[in-house]
DNA sequence: AAATAAATTTAGACAAACCTAAAACTTTTT
DNA sequence: AAAAAGTTTTAGGTTTGTCTAAATTTATTT
């Protein structure tokens, strides 16, 4: 079955929200898509009609399995897309959402394999995301938040939970990127903030908001830097 | 200004029409485009509003100097991608014009600059077409048709007039592709069909239309097969 | 358990891009 | 030069995806 640009956003939204709170709302799903309820509403007929979603009028919904499949095949586009704007075109890991955004609609499954195969099979994306393969299978992330990172342990930024131009300016504000190699000095209870050490630079702090998007991979053989382990 | 897929493929069209035939008609676009006259009549009050077109009432139709540079550019981003998928991911020559359809109308002007340098700037597609520069410039084809090429004068299929699958399907039965050498050893006056010659092959006829559709680079150093000269 | 607030859906409109059928204009034929 | 034929445009309607405003349902207060 073909999708509609328009329907294919939905599905791939809805997606991305059930993965963090499980059965989503349509104001929710309005204001991730940037539009308004009653237009959700309308929409959600129609793919219920096409049998991607479990929905009842009142309760919320969730993507059916045949949903599911139809968002990770276009998860696996967009992801896959990205990874080649930035490994081979150039683009900074920054700049290219929006144009997988777009690259992730075309049609033609051939295509889609032969872009695998010309980039090696990749299983992550530059963001850290991992890549869904032909049968919607993919890699856990195996990635800690900066929120559960221990004290000292030192890790490699790997991925960001957002794409929003917000959150990459703020990033680039604080030289942060993928890569980044960072520990935890301290945590305040207060109000969740983090106080972080870069090598090279002064500490700075980190709010509980930017701490819950950032993910990374602990370094094994840490530097430990002021603790009292030997 | 920005422009919808429907006006790129209207104005897309009109381009290769004009390209042809000077002044466009109506029936003439709608066929292309494989829609109604009405149709036609819709989009072409709009792109006139927007001052692509020079158009009267009953009168025909031309592209604008601004609607060429339009064309031009969609045209750059069509037949860049066809040089990606044929040289990059290995498609065949007969597989990418669908795909390429698509393609062109991402939007990004850093994608088309960051693709063609990839690309290592390339001057003709897989087709035989020449590539517009970012300016809108291009080389000629420096090709013969096979209609006008001379008796015995050995030369090299380099282009083809249209990608219609009907073509694709009559070239592959009759094994002609890009870079096939052959050599017409007669002409029938009757018909216009032609007596072709290819290497190993027992030669084989074509008829004027498909001669119409071939063009070829003479190899300069003719194998001259059975001609007088020494 | 009412009253109020918030979320969701329905009803009715609108723009884009298409359609059919009829009217208006051009070209060709007789 | 009138009639016939062909082409193009207009008029009015459809579908998709959006919107606002009003009605309905659910959740939260008091």
């Amino acid at each position: 079955m073909k999708f509609s640009t328009s329907e294919e956003n939905y599905i791939k939204s809805i997606y991305h929200l059930q993965q963090q709170g499980g059965v989503v709302s349509t104001n929710n799903l309005a204001s991730e898509l940037q539009t308004k309820a009653a237009s959700v509403t309308d929409m959600l007929k129609k793919l219920n009609a096409k049998n991607l979603l479990h929905y009842e009028r009142y309760q919320g919904f969730t993507l059916s399995d045949e949903g599911i499949k139809v968002a990770l095949g276009i998860v696996r586009k967009h992801r896959l897309w990205e990874y080649f704007l930035v490994h081979k075109l150039e683009f900074g890991w920054d700049e290219v959402h929006a144009i997988a955004e777009e690259l992730e609609h075309i049609t033609s499954p051939l295509l889609v394999e032969k872009l695998d195969t010309y980039l090696s099979h990749p299983k992550f994306d530059p963001h850290g995301d991992p890549i869904p393969d032909v049968n919607g299978k993919m890699e856990l992330r195996q990635q800690v938040n900066l929120i559960d990172l221990a004290l000292n342990q030192e890790a490699e930024v790997s991925a960001v939970g957002s794409q929003s131009t917000e959150l990459l300016e703020l990033l680039k504000h604080k030289n942060i990127g993928i890569g980044t190699l960072l520990t935890v000095v301290r945590k305040f209870t207060f109000d969740n903030s983090l106080e972080v050490k870069v090598k090279n630079f002064p500490p700075f702090s980190i709010s509980q908001q930017l701490a819950q998007t950032l993910f990374l991979k602990p370094t094994y053989g840490s530097t430990t830097v002021g603790s009292i382990s030997k």
